[in-house]
DNA sequence: CTGTTAGCGCGTTCAC
DNA sequence: GTGAACGCGCTAACAG
């Protein structure tokens, strides 16, 4: 049995109370107790008890955080600030996994707001189940909204704009996407902004033809390899010069394809990503990307969660676009 | 304030004893009575508070899971089986890094320990520091060995023995190994099963010029492009026609280095990685590896850890090479 | 079969 | 400045 405050109190010879203000550093205490107190808690190794205290104060020092995947690099990357950060300030932070999947996050949400956690830090796949499960509890979203919770994430239409934009200057104009699934808001704002830049350039170049082809799939690698030998298995004169997607994963499986079809990158096929996951400066050639500044979205977040000042309605940070080696003008025919 | 089991007590009438003998499920309840305290906890929405409970029995439902980096690939990978299992059968997990820092790891523990975890799963980057500190809780240990736990993990020189195995195989005698941390057993385990079957081959073909060039590093992407640089500048006649490193994530930044240089794989030089990371089969080209059963690592550790038999000393599982894209018979000069 | 009660370990009044 | 006592929500042992 670990020792208690009970056997501090007993062993140094004072009351528990004069203990636990001890452990609460109260200044109440005067000098040589308290040093005879923490002596005695040196010599049997007591540790408080953490389950009691935090009866006693109903509160945890634990935080959830609740995502689709943690073995997608964003959201690992994620994990690792958001753990790094909590445990700097003494919280634990509880990891749930919903796999994309409704059913299975509405359950995770109720058994880990079971535990009490002092916050939340959720990046949402649907809202249908999860609106209005979590009432109490300091909660911030990441990436997509949740009514009545605050929410930090980049504005993934500016995001989705830019690599339109980019690749317009460079000159492309057969240009194609590859979307996440259309039921994530991320992944239809990203190919909002992305299809927005393109009709700007058809209003004010009324002469050029630009035909955006669009498909949809998930935000994996295999799906951008899958779903990039859709879109290049065609003739070269209606084969994209440039395709944009919706994350890094999807680019490096996109890359993949094309290196099985023989096209180079970016002499033949240029390729914006969106994330920057740390893989893609070292993937060949090096990712052109929209980069999501993760460090600020989580200081953000964890600071929503933890600080003590109400929550603003939402954070909208800049997504940058970071040019590396997979764009180029397109090759002439 | 969250409605308590004396809420539920008083508004169905009975008292708090038979409202935690239905929440536990005992047979001794008659059925109108049980029937009635359902109604009126289903009513009120009353969620027996798991502090409580916990305080009282003196064990949560919470197993802790420490590793070095979530962001590498493997142990995220890792962490989503560990997760998946353990909310399969009611526990939540506690995700801690230690970022191969022995002492953060100690600090982890350390703070996990005292959250009264019913299990701890770890990957320990040090003993020294971490040994004896563990006491009373259930703890297996993955990859590398800790006194007085249970370890489960591959056979690390089989691993480096079969890819040594392999490139000898294809006629490869200029051979570089790319090392992971000297410091970690795991990555002399490797090493030194590599390097056995290159003595092997040396005592059965005494004619033949064998020498292994060996760098040392780190298990990431960075490191593997940083040592890959190193070990392929030099001139053709003593460069290696073939690398092995002790991860995949060292695989794919040599391989980025290789591009770098203007070296093809398989072509000009042949790359067998470690892990089998799902990225490895998405790479350009498809990396040859050495394959961890993952699944396997973490159903025994899981078993190990909530099962109630008591702990095997050691679980040796096997790897196994895994054929792809990134091996061929080296170039002839 | 059900009610009553004593703690689990802790923080916090309220006396002194 | 310090000690005694209560209660956080729950389970288990004991009565009835």
């Amino acid at each position: 049995m670990n020792p208690t405050i009970k056997d501090v109190a007993q062993r140094a010879g004072v009351s528990v109370g004069t203990v636990s203000r001890v452990l609460a550093k109260n200044k109440t205490v005067s000098e040589d107790i308290r040093a005879k107190v923490e002596a005695t808690i040196e010599a049997i190794g007591y540790r408080p008890n953490i389950l009691g205290r935090s009866l006693r104060l109903n509160k945890t020092d634990i935080i959830g955080l609740v995502v689709p995947d943690i073995t997608n690099p964003f959201f690992a990357e994620l994990a690792k600030h958001v753990e790094m950060l909590a445990s700097a300030e003494g919280y634990s932070v509880l990891l749930a996994n919903t796999h994309d999947d409704p059913e299975a996050e509405k359950q995770q949400i109720e058994t880990l707001l079971g535990r009490l956690p002092a916050g939340l830090i959720l990046v949402p796949v649907s809202n249908s189940l999860v609106d209005g499960l979590i009432s109490g509890t300091r909660t911030v979203t990441i990436d997509r909204p949740l009514s009545g919770h605050a929410l930090v994430a980049v504005d993934n239409r500016e995001g989705g704009y830019l690599a339109a934009d980019h690749l317009l200057a460079l000159g492309h104009r057969r240009i194609g996407y590859i979307s996440g699934p259309n039921s994530t808001d991320v992944s239809a704002e990203r190919r909002e902004g992305f299809l927005r830049r393109l009709d700007e350039f058809r209003e004010t170049n009324p002469g050029e033809y630009v035909a955006p082809q669009v498909v949809e799939g998930h935000f994996d690698y295999r799906s951008g390899e899958e779903l990039g030998k859709k879109l290049l298995t065609q003739a070269d004169a209606t084969r994209p010069t440039a395709i944009a997607t919706a994350s890094d994963q999807q680019a490096i499986g996109l890359l993949r394809a094309a290196g099985d079809m023989g096209l180079r990158v970016p002499t033949d096929l240029s390729i914006v990503g969106f994330d920057d996951i740390p893989l893609a400066s070292l993937v060949l050639p090096r990712l052109t990307t929209i980069r999501q500044p993760i460090a600020e979205i989580t200081r953000l977040a964890l600071e929503g969660v933890l600080g003590s000042h109400a929550l603003q309605e939402e954070y909208k940070l800049r997504p940058v676009l970071i040019e590396r080696g997979s764009c180029a003008a397109p090759p002439v025919p």
